[in-house]
DNA sequence: TCATTAAATTGTT
DNA sequence: AACAATTTAATGA
């Protein structure tokens, strides 16, 4: 499977780009704000590296600033499957955290990446003085729940464009992605391992969606631009 | 800053 | 899975 890597990343302060890529910083006021960055951790994660592991204690609240990150989980068998990608803006566990219960799946980078920490404690104490932390937080979980239900229908097509349009439908999710915008930096073997396609057969299903005017395909990544079309594609064409 | 080279990504079979 | 073509990133003058 996968090689072990070590887990805690946690390294240094963000930086003036990198808090701009954190949402809901700006959902604080000055002193909850104050607090929050003196708090924030950020570090660099290899492809490969493990932000969390299923099981482990839940330490940090974490978010994507930058690169894109993979959450999965192991079955019983061993066999690993992946749930979805986290693109840049995605911050992702709320409900771990205020349960403090232990992670219950793995994330993963799947390139080198920047990922933020807020620590359990901090996300606490937010909860508790911030109306607008609140606010978000209680948003995110709203709109997770849509993203699971989509999920599970995603998992019953059968057909490769249709899947690989939905899945960039929930990639770009601008309440749960705020940081992705138009242009959705991921390479079409990421789509393909995400998706759980290969990469031709996503390259043909990108070819496709282009045609149909929903995206424009770009090096390194995909140009957005119908996103309720991509929500809405149907065998052959949009709805 | 520019030119060259290496690496990454894509399109195709 | 392999290949060539294309794009970006890295290097050094």
């Amino acid at each position: 499977m996968q090689l072990e890597k070590p887990l805690h990343i946690h390294r240094r302060h963000a930086d003036a780009s990198e808090l701009a890529g954190i949402p809901w910083l700006q959902l604080l006021t000055l002193q909850e704000r104050d607090k929050a960055v003196a708090e924030l951790r950020v570090g660099d994660v290899a492809p490969g590296d493990f932000v969390c592991r299923l099981g482990r204690p839940v330490t940090y609240w974490f978010g994507v600033v930058e690169g894109l990150l993979k959450m999965s989980s192991d079955n019983d068998q061993g066999m690993t499957m992946t749930y979805t990608g986290v693109p840049p803006g995605g911050w992702f566990g709320e409900g771990t955290v205020l349960k403090r219960e232990p992670y219950r799946y793995n994330i993963q980078a799947l390139r080198k990446s920047v990922v933020a920490g807020l620590p359990v404690d901090t996300f606490d104490w937010l909860l508790d003085h911030s109306i607008g932390f609140n606010r978000f937080v209680m948003n995110q979980l709203n709109e997770r729940l849509g993203q699971f239900i989509a999920a599970r229908e995603i998992d019953r097509l059968n057909n490769p464009d249709v899947r690989v349009a939905r899945s960039l439908a929930a990639l770009c999710n601008p309440v749960l992605y705020p940081g992705v915008g138009d242009i959705l930096r991921i390479t079409q073997q990421e789509l393909a391992y995400l998706v759980g396609l290969s990469r031709q057969r996503v390259n043909e299903a990108l070819s496709a969606l282009q045609a149909q005017g929903s995206l424009r395909v770009e090096y390194g990544g995909l140009r957005v631009l119908d996103l309720p079309g991509l929500r809405s594609t149907v065998v052959g064409s949009k709805k």
